[in-house]
RNA sequence: GGGUAGGUGGCGGAGUGGUCAAACGCACCUGACUGUAAAUCAGGCGACUUCGGUCUUCGGGGGUUCGAAUCCCUCCCUGCCCA
């Protein structure tokens, strides 16, 4: 097998839930001429995170083997809201608010695809224009059976849950977008399933050829649910460097299979080594490592990535107080709760009192007992820590 | 249009006149332990506090009562069934 023909296997393979329809995709990449690779994101988020980045680098390596990124940007579809990925109805986002998440949303694309060489589309530039006897001929292509039959769909109704009309029209939406930039491929993540094949046939409804999908899969959070921002447990591609690092370490054991395989470019054959290494008595936390080592040098480079272990190891291994802290400008006889309530170290005055009181408050050597002390001249330079990862050197 | 069930803290979900700042679960925070910011266990989880308390919460507004998340009126919102 050539390299090219390699490449392809993996780009078919790696991290990939289905083809549809695979053997005319694998014909068509053998076949040397660029496809048009579809992507569209809702900014609903302003934040990416590694769950959203598996397809990302899916389209990037497309990319990679010459074929053109179209990148859709959603900022109407995100207006409607997209109900795949969610247990309940999902609200309408305000205009200034898409458009605020769209700036930071290109942004983090950037790091993992080439913008200069992608194409990309506002999708209002042509959902704008469609009226009612548009949608009614799209709608036309689709029952409202296939639509309610939907996993997630059907389970809302079986709650008694709202879903609302407004919903029924999104794939159509997400489906007329692969008419209008008149996509080859379009990629997503599993909960995507139904909007993808809805591209198919709106295309083939408006005498096109129908695009050939490609289904990743979705990643776990650190806590071992679904990947979402909703959760709270997300990694996020703009986190710094030794949150990062502090993240990956923190997932369960069992996800460094997924996370080797859908969120770095480790090669799978070393993959395996390392996984069978584990399967004999190594350390997971070893492989761990190396994996925290591998996504932040995908968004912050080597040199972040070493420096990251490094604090970690101090910081939580050895329960040193790192190096680089932060400093706070403190006023002379102001109380440890004041500062810490109007610093982020903690909520408010109670949450700070709280953590007081449970003993996870430090300045220096001395365990703060008493949320009323004051903090003198000769305070001047200690690091005040509070819980595990919190660290601020306070200078008077 | 008719009927009926609901709207409770970040989420799910108890509570139906005082003992409710509101059970329980999830998320979150702190501690212990550890290979880890994992798992497990313990504690916490509205705000302010001189730690005695004080103040603001149960869809919105108004009322009854010594006292309301709980009763009444009204408005808004949602589910389900029927037409």
């Amino acid at each position: 097998m050539s390299t090219r023909e390699q490449k392809i296997e993996e780009l078919l393979t790696r991290g990939v839930a289905e083809v549809i329809d695979r053997e005319h995709l694998r014909a068509r990449l053998l076949s040397g001429g660029a496809l048009r690779i579809k992507l569209g994101i809702d900014p609903t988020s302003p934040h990416l995170h590694l769950g959203r980045a598996v397809v990302l680098r899916k389209l990037r390596d497309f990319q990679d083997l010459g074929h053109k990124v179209i990148f859709i940007v959603g900022d109407f579809t995100g207006v409607i809201g997209d109900t795949s990925d969610k247990e309940s109805e999902r609200p309408m986002l305000s205009a200034d608010t898409i458009e605020e998440n769209m700036r930071t949303y290109m942004e983090q694309a950037g790091k993992i695809i080439n913008l200069d060489t992608a194409e990309v589309h506002y999708n209002s530039t042509w959902l704008d224009k469609l009226g009612y006897d548009d949608i009614g001929e799209q709608a036309d292509v689709f029952s409202l059976a296939e639509f309610i039959a939907r996993e997630n769909i059907k389970k809302r109704l079986d709650e008694g849950k709202r879903v609302s009309l407004r919903e029924v029209l999104y794939p159509l939406m997400q489906g007329f977008d692969s008419v209008a930039v008149n996509a080859d491929v379009e990629l997503g993540g599993t909960d995507q399933r139904f909007n993808l094949l809805a591209g198919r046939r709106l295309q083939s409804a408006h005498g096109q050829a129908p695009q050939d999908i490609l289904i990743t899969n979705l990643i776990l959070g650190t806590d071992g649910r679904k990947m979402s921002s909703s959760w709270g447990n997300t990694i996020n591609l703009l986190d710094i460097p030794n949150d990062m690092f502090g993240k990956v370490m923190s997932i369960p054991d069992e996800l460094l299979l997924s996370y080797f395989t859908h969120c770095t470019r480790v090669p799978l054959s070393e993959v395996e080594k390392i996984m069978s290494g584990i399967q004999t008595g190594a350390n997971p936390r070893d492989a761990k490592v190396r994996l925290a080592k591998e996504i932040v040098t995908l968004y912050h480079g080597a040199e972040e990535a070493e420096k990251a272990e490094q604090y970690f190891v101090e910081t939580f291994s050895k329960k040193h107080i790192p190096q680089d802290v932060r400093e706070i400008k403190v006023a002379e006889n102001i109380k440890v709760v004041d500062v810490m309530a109007e610093s982020d170290l903690a909520k408010n005055k109670s949450d700070a009192r709280r953590k007081i009181e449970q003993g996870g408050v430090s300045l220096g050597d001395e365990k703060i007992s008493d949320g009323a002390r004051i903090f003198t001249k000769s305070d001047n330079g200690k690091v005040l820590k509070v819980g595990k990862k919190d660290f601020v050197r306070i200078v008077l």
